[in-house]
DNA sequence: CAATTCCTCCGTCAAGGTGC
DNA sequence: GCACCTTGACGGAGGAATTG
């Protein structure tokens, strides 16, 4: 029974192609090396295979046209010269489990220092286009509606008597967030259109509910006041301005300038507390995903190099047979 | 069939990174 | 320097699988 080994030594940060400057020694017995194969990545064009050198061990090198691609994409971070060694022997030797140890030492700097898996893999899709990309604000993904994530940053931040948080965007968002229900499903998005109503200092907020029927308009003064309007099974919400007589039941929070009271401020702190929880519950949900899709990215590619692994060995014991059979 | 283990998902915290 | 973002780590919840 054979073992194939594949050991790469990564030192740096930089995204780089796999095929540049290999070197695989191919070992049918401990300590006897069959043939030293080298890749010259720079070699051959762009979409012709590269030449690969196989020395063998009377000192005669054959060029032979290798299955390796000179510009394999890696979604795995390579140093500028990667070595890969290929063996096919059962046992490896005692300085493994040395170099284990300095190795996993290394990979933890490398991981700590690891750029942001939206930023490794959009880096990567830049290069090939075959790598899907992800988006800066993507929502769709796995069916949940991440409305947070394309969010403006809100201006002002108003809390109601329920207990539900709404967020006035500059580009005319309105999130309605309920903290007691279970993330996302609590946010409800709003779009103003200020559709040249003929109200002066109004604009129409249409409200995206669930059902496309449930459209229902909201009054935006120039100044930013939320009414609670009407309770029921669909909430709404009412803008007013400050002067308006605020209806019993809504909770404002001022903003800080205007806190006063001990209890102002703790109800000032409690609410920004909450706003900072409900944004890091999406941000690790966005992560997460954002981990998925990198973790998935990888598997696919040892899948590929995996494939190319098992073509290159058996390439070489072609070789091994022409040779065999030339010095017969 | 109840108890236990394993796995996955989620929320939260904390530390480091980033932009202004 | 500060606010915000990103992500590893931790622990809890809940469901599936396993075991006695």
């Amino acid at each position: 029974m054979t073992m194939e080994t594949v050991e790469s030594q990564q030192d740096g940060n930089t995204m780089d192609s796999v095929g540049e400057n290999e070197s695989i020694q191919i070992q049918t017995q401990p300590g006897q090396t069959v043939a030293q194969v080298s890749v010259a990545g720079n070699t051959a064009g762009v979409g012709s295979p590269a030449m690969t050198v196989v020395q063998l061990p009377s000192g005669q090198t054959v060029q032979v046209q290798g299955v390796i691609q000179p510009t394999q994409p890696s979604v795995i971070q390579s140093p500028q010269i990667q070595t890969v060694q290929v063996a096919t022997i059962a046992d490896t030797d005692e300085s493994g489990e040395s170099e284990g140890v300095t190795d996993s030492q290394k990979r933890r700097e490398i991981l700590s220092r690891r750029p942001s898996y939206r930023k490794i893999l959009n880096e990567l899709s830049s290069d090939v286009p075959g790598v899907p990309k992800i988006d800066e604000e993507k929502s769709e993904e796995e069916g949940t509606p991440s409305a947070i994530t394309t969010m403006a940053m809100p201006t002002s931040i108003y809390q109601t008597s329920t207990g539900q948080y709404i967020a006035i965007a500059q580009g005319g968002t309105i999130q309605i967030a309920n903290p007691t229900s279970d993330g996302v499903q609590g946010l409800q998005t709003l779009t103003m259109t200020n559709s040249g109503t003929p109200q002066p200092g109004a604009t129409i907020v249409q409200y995206a509910a669930q059902s496309p029927d449930g459209t229902q308009q909201f009054f935006v003064p120039g100044s930013q006041v939320v009414v609670q309007a009407a309770t029921g099974d669909m909430p709404a919400y009412q803008i007013r301005t400050p002067t308006t007589a605020l209806p019993q039941g809504v909770v404002m929070a001022a903003s800080p300038g205007t806190l006063h009271s001990p209890q102002q401020l703790a109800e000032e702190a409690t609410r920004k507390r909450e706003l900072r929880l409900m944004k890091n519950r999406e941000a690790a949900k966005e992560c997460r995903r954002r981990k998925k899709e990198y973790v998935k990215c990888l598997e696919s590619r040892v899948a590929v190099l995996e494939v190319q692994n098992k073509k290159l060995i058996e390439e070489l014991e072609t070789l091994k047979d022409i040779y065999s059979t030339k010095t017969d």
